[in-house]
DNA sequence: AACCAGATGCAACTGAATTGCATTTGAAAC
DNA sequence: GTTTCAAATGCAATTCAGTTGCATCTGGTT
């Protein structure tokens, strides 16, 4: 068993064509992946529906993570393996391109402290970056 | 003349009715805000269409800046004395609130430090955070 | 082999945002 | 104050990401 049928099963969801390949999709890139770049890769092997339907439980169940790109389209990138339901690991950067439009998951080493005003609830702490990508330099 | 249609003839704008009360409902708000949000407060008095571009131009021209918010929806906040069109202060963070999707712009004394992998070349680093707001807790 | 909850495909829909084009208007020139 | 015109507005239609309803199919368990 691959390790994109391992996560399923782990996750209690059912091993299907569909989710795999988005799995193994996402282990080959260093981006984000968008619902577009998925249908392209597809190429009509699954419904457009279908896909949105797999990314969302993908997410639900902690599997992936979502993030919104500076055009305001979803990206979803795997998480890292200790992720669970409850607690995303957000603890990394992302790095928006503005050329290709990519988001790229970084590592970060210390993340920085905040103190908000008064009657403020913190929960997540997110930074993110803007510039060019490495392969639109 | 008041300060929206200074702000306005300052950047080469027409003072018109319509981006004059985007502007001050700006100013009265805490939070950035939306398109949906202004056309309600403008109840019919503009088109909807005329909404979007005068947000549009504003933000072209450095008078505010824009925010997605968690839903993907669109906000917008005045800037601070110092933007130009070449050169927005973002240096604030963005409080996203959970509950009522309304996003905040608050102060933030030290700013981290980032360095990314080779390759990237990094224009802007922002802060996030999420949470519940003052009013809605 | 039988079963069924959950996954998929298809069609229709929603909602934010944009575009094209005709009309109106702010503000500068006269 | 009148003329003038680029810019702003209003209206209709369109685009595009994402969702929903429902019938059919299938992975995985019995």
């Amino acid at each position: 068993m691959d390790r994109s049928a391992h996560l399923l099963s782990e996750h209690g969801l059912k091993n299907t064509p569909v989710r795999r390949k988005v799995l193994s999709f996402m282990e080959e890139r260093k981006h984000a992946v968008s619902h577009a770049e998925l249908e392209g890769a597809f190429n009509g092997d699954a419904d457009r529906v279908t896909l949105y339907r797999a990314l969302n439980t993908l997410e639900e169940k902690g599997i992936v993570h979502k993030v919104l790109g500076r055009d305001g389209i979803a990206r979803y990138a795997l998480c890292q393996d200790d992720c669970t339901v409850h607690r995303h690991d957000d603890q990394h950067l992302h790095f928006h391109c503005n050329t290709c439009m990519n988001v790229f998951c970084l590592a970060v080493d210390d993340y920085p402290e905040v103190n908000l005003p008064a009657g403020f609830m913190l929960s997540k702490i997110q930074l993110s970056a803007e510039g060019i990508c490495d392969n639109c330099k």
